[in-house]
DNA sequence: TTGTACGCGTTATCAC
DNA sequence: GTGATAACGCGTACAA
């Protein structure tokens, strides 16, 4: 196996008759080529299927055009479906995706944008998890853009995406009520991550404002499995919920299969449920789950832009709110 | 905004007072320095906020530590914990990874290779389409180590992993059977991608062998959406089937509700179902679903495995078989 | 063990 | 429009 060689500009140039600059300037973007120097590189290229080195670009330029992704449970539908937005976007800007796991531990994060600034990433964008302030000082003065997604942080520096979580959780309640519930639940994952509390607060404050009481239940993590065991709990108790506000699909789905098949219960008859994220599976015949979508095309368009667009001055560095859009379905009764 | 200002060797050495040599031997493993002389690099590269520019590293041992991911509809269950076992597999092997999405469109796949191998990638895992022969070639002329994975492809030079789809549509027709079923049916989506067909010829056959014919319907794209219409379809016939192998478990999703919302029908009371895959919502109560689980982690162990040991030798390049599992759940009768 | 000198493949700069 | 040259940050023979 002949390992790894690969083929240089000086291969080419002196295939084609010309100097390495004028290879170079051939696969640089408005630079001034000759119609005959280009010709005559561009065969030499093919034949000899010459590819520029990224590495030694970016080494150059200062700018690697790498874009690091940090996420964690990649495997769940909402999360792959932003994935795949963020890179379909950073795709069509000519820029490409790296993509790093993180788990629970603390310095998963950390150690992620440690290797985005390793491979000289033109910016990160964390998905999950929250950076160490020492770390995002470090990307700050390392010049690397860093684009925290519904992290909810308020210290200054990265760019900051957010949801209206709270305005979100408002509306669910003024539903409830129009669907004529007195019981409100909410159901949570044990997670804690910034975007979950919003919504359980909002939703226990926005039923305080009406008179209501909510009760929270928090287990496990953000999964079906929780929701089912969410359930198990909520719908034994005295005063049985009449409605639930899970803080995901996943949990609402888990939620829905259990007060069916375990409780008997009819949705929306006995008990009315909205989740969040607005995954494919809430549309779903058997669930057919009223809940908020994120706008993850807008989420994905305003992250890259601001790359393409240079880091914005500090001033300017309020966190952009996006809106939550409520998608009705049957699991909640009115309209 | 500081552009792109990023700590270099070279000031780490003055700082310490050593050569920038000593520096680069403290952060290759392997290579001699007293350890009087590494404390030192390590505080000032600690104060400085150093770390290896793997561009440059990755320029000079010409391995770049990047592994691309090639793959379309990352969203889906099971494409997306195939990625995120890869991931895993690779940080844990001190590689990282580069996704690149590719669509429908033929050169899709090509443009993909291209671009991992102008970041010098070590090797490219393609998971979705199937690239053109004149970009393997590059591929294997450039050293660069390629994995496809179900791809089935028979030219030889890149590395397969693919599965024994024939042999686990042959185990659903005796399930089937056992079942007591005897009209039989195949779901499958209009992608034609080689697993998918591998299945639908499989189950052709093997029920061909026990005498019993076997009704195929194709629909659109390979998820929940097309399953629906494909029940339509398959259950509006005059024979109705009483079995029905899909080909997906996302197929079978749609499926089943279409079987039970729009037709009324008792799951397995009056029609078995079988997917492909496990996904994680053919465990929700409200499928249940028989099906095949895909070895997700041991196709990423070996894939992986084999880029750290090398490339094998040219004879050794047969495809590895992987066995899929099936797992029993309420949506077919017997056991 | 340490430092010096060179090369990796590319682009930017500057004469021509 | 073209070609020579320096520089990017790093690894590593080589000599000390």
């Amino acid at each position: 196996m002949s390992p790894k060689i690969f083929v240089s500009a000086q291969e080419v140039a002196e295939r084609a008759g010309v100097s390495r600059s004028a290879v170079s300037r051939t696969f640089t973007p408005g630079a001034s080529v000759s119609p005959e120097t280009r010709r005559k590189v561009m065969e030499a290229a093919d034949a000899l299927g010459y590819h520029v080195n990224h590495l030694a670009r970016g080494l150059m330029r200062n700018e690697s055009g790498i874009v690091c992704l940090i996420v964690a449970d990649l495997g769940t539908p909402f999360r792959a479906n932003l994935i795949k937005a963020l890179t379909d976007e950073l795709q069509t800007a000519g820029k490409v995706a790296m993509l790093i796991n993180t788990d629970r531990s603390d310095g998963s994060v950390d150690a992620a944008l440690r290797q985005a600034i390793r491979y000289r990433a033109d910016a990160s964008i964390v998905l999950s998890g929250m950076p160490d302030k020492s770390i995002t000082d470090l990307c700050m003065k390392n010049g690397q853009t860093l684009i925290l997604i519904n992290r909810d942080d308020n210290r200054p520096g990265p760019l900051r995406i957010n949801l209206d979580d709270r305005e979100a959780a408002r509306t669910v309640v003024t539903a409830f009520l129009r669907a004529g519930c007195r019981q409100l639940a909410f159901a949570n994952s044990e997670a804690g991550t910034p975007s979950l509390m919003a919504r359980e607060h909002g939703f226990i404050l926005a039923a305080g404002e009406q008179g209501l009481e909510v009760v929270v239940e928090r287990f496990g993590r953000t999964g079906y499995e929780a929701g089912r065991v969410l359930a198990q709990r909520l719908l034994m108790r005295r005063e049985r919920p009449d409605a639930v506000f899970c803080a995901t699909d996943l949990l609402a789905c888990g939620f829905m299969d259990a007060a069916r098949h375990q409780f008997s219960l009819s949705i929306p008859g006995d008990l009315c449920v909205v989740g969040f994220d607005d995954i494919e599976q809430a549309s779903w015949t058997s669930y057919d789950l009223t809940t908020f979508g994120q706008p993850i095309a807008e989420i994905a368009r305003k992250s890259v832009s601001w790359l393409a667009a240079g880091m914005p001055d500090d001033e300017a560095r309020e966190p952009v709110e996006l809106h939550a859009q409520l998608v009705w379905r049957r699991s909640i009764r009115g309209a």
